[in-house]
DNA sequence: CTGAAAGCGCTTACAG
DNA sequence: CTGAAAGCGCTTACAG
């Protein structure tokens, strides 16, 4: 590669001092308007693009964030949770609109990540997705917040977390996806997915389920739980399972849509007609819900917004905004799984 | 935050030199075993990160490769296209592999991106993955070629493309999916998607589906052949359009997996049913295609060796070494849209 | 409005 | 094996 222009070069061809060639560039209303536009084509010219490195090491900030992705060891290389995939796009350009670039990392969960990002000054600030067990990041989240760096995560949001989150108001889609089952007729519920605190956001999709069922002054029935992780075989084994329990049940929440899907299989392989027979419903809407047979009617989690809001926060910490945890509403997809539309 | 640890501070409590921190934190062979030891115990203690904008601004090399998505700018903003998403997750997990951060950037295709990334050293080199259209993007990738930018891009590999260029075999993929639908008693075909050079990797999908064409002694009916992009509904209106010609059909070759998912709902809300009237066949297995109804026969890209051979290349690159364009095995997927399984 | 100078926190010849 | 010094390419007080 040929020798990179640097602010001399275009100092020296320009006749001004490399400061002024400095505040040129960064448009600085301190510059005169004729200087500063002889200076920007010279610039333009010579190909020139400031010095990243140096420029961050001069003023201390990165204009980087990074974004942190949790996921389970176990998953093939390849197969990304699709919810998470959808996140990414957004945030890359929530980012970009903000002017940020976007360091993105796979974490696994036993790696050592916690002080990697920003201690390495290598971004102002950090994303932090996928952290579903949040009871087992606590303490590093703890740390993170101690040390004074700046991050939101997305995921469960709780009382007395430390840091900033931001989350689906997973309560509510459990709630709104069980009433309309409800609402069709149903009255034998089956939940997949865990329900307890190791999955705060399984559980919150839970207690709106159970909420629901309450209101309705239908049972809870503890044992036509199956705990399930985020995947399709998961939700496929929980299903099953359920089908050896002595339980009957017309109507089944997945606490995701992978997890629903994987059910609808192990439903459908044991010759249950969906929805006839049996009711599902998902949450994240997640893209593979479209296509899935029959269509699962699901809760969307709006990435998109979602996206914006964490990117936002994070660049107001940065600038230390206060900023306060909330959540993204829950809105039900009714497709076909649920027997309506 | 607090004060951020420096070499110099770990210099002073150490007693030694900043030099010798320095060398002793990048294990050095020319320090002393124990002066190493201490050192690094102290960096520890103080939680010290060497800080990336120094270390890169005096080497002269960032540690970090730019990812640059190229996609159409209408499409929503979650959606991006899914099959790039799992080459996202291999390349990422690829470039950790080798000690590289990513940097991960969605480029609109108006936008004057090429020289943003090594140009302003935030990346030692850069993958391209999106050109489609190759042709529209030939000038930049000269012009990068030129400046000497470490490049390496993924899609359509031709002879005389500047810079490196890795693909899926498209050609055999066509070639595959087709014979494979003709072995089944298949005889009048169709072809959704673009088969002219402005979209090379449809066209080699394409000229392979006609060489299967071909040796099999079946008519190459080019009226038979509607173009559309990569997204269910182009999909689904090149079907609609496909079945209001004059032009009959049981078999019908999706140029990817998103059209051929829009075509087969084309044709089911049509009446026809697949695979009994209409064979159906994708090109690429992205996660959706397990899931259709039917699923969906189609031809898998390597993506997880794709996302390594690409994040090698660029790294060989970066080093000097020699790096020569290669093609990824397209392997055939039969599920039931074709009839067969 | 402009310039000379200091300095961000490292790495790396150079000298010992 | 270790240290003193230079310098990577900027930004930003400071002085005019």
């Amino acid at each position: 590669m040929k020798h990179k222009a640097t602010s001399f070069d275009i100092a020296y061809k320009a006749g001004v001092s490399q400061s002024t060639v400095s505040r040129a560039l960064r448009n600085s209303p301190l510059v005169n308007e004729e200087t500063r536009k002889k200076v920007q084509a010279i610039a333009k010219e010579l190909n020139y693009k400031v010095d990243k490195n140096a420029s961050n090491l001069r003023s201390q900030h990165t204009g980087t964030l990074a974004l942190l992705l949790f996921e389970d060891p176990t998953m093939d290389d390849s197969l990304i949770n699709p919810f998470f995939l959808s996140m990414l796009g957004s945030i890359t350009r929530a980012a970009a609109r903000k002017g940020y670039d976007l360091l993105v990392s796979f974490q696994q969960l036993s790696e050592d990540w916690h002080a990697d990002y920003e201690d390495a000054s290598k971004a102002d600030g950090i994303i932090l997705l996928g952290y579903g067990d949040y009871t087992d990041y606590e303490e590093k989240l703890i740390k993170l917040h101690e040390q004074g760096t700046h991050f939101v995560r997305y995921g469960a949001v709780a009382e007395g977390q430390p840091g900033v989150s931001f989350g689906c108001d997973n309560f509510h889609g459990g709630y709104l996806a069980t009433k309309h089952l409800i609402e069709l007729g149903r009255t034998k519920f089956a939940f997949l997915g865990g329900a307890d605190d190791s999955c705060p956001e399984f559980w919150s999709r839970y207690q709106g389920h159970c909420k629901a069922l309450e209101e309705a002054g239908l049972e809870i029935r503890k044992d036509c739980q199956v705990n399930a992780i985020s995947t399709e075989e998961s939700g496929f084994n929980a299903a099953k399972q359920l089908m050896e329990l002595d339980c009957e049940f017309d109507a089944v929440m997945g606490a995701s849509d992978m997890i629903a899907i994987g059910g609808m299989r192990a439903f459908q392989e044991h010759g249950l007609k969906i929805p006839e027979q049996v009711a599902v419903v998902g949450f994240d809407d997640i893209p593979i819900s479209h296509f899935t047979n029959p269509p699962l009617t699901t809760i969307q989690q709006n990435t998109k917004l979602a996206g914006e809001m964490l990117v936002e926060a994070l660049v107001n910490l940065i600038h230390d905004i206060e900023v306060k945890a909330s959540l993204t509403p829950a809105k039900l997809v009714v497709r076909k799984s649920c027997g309506c539309a």
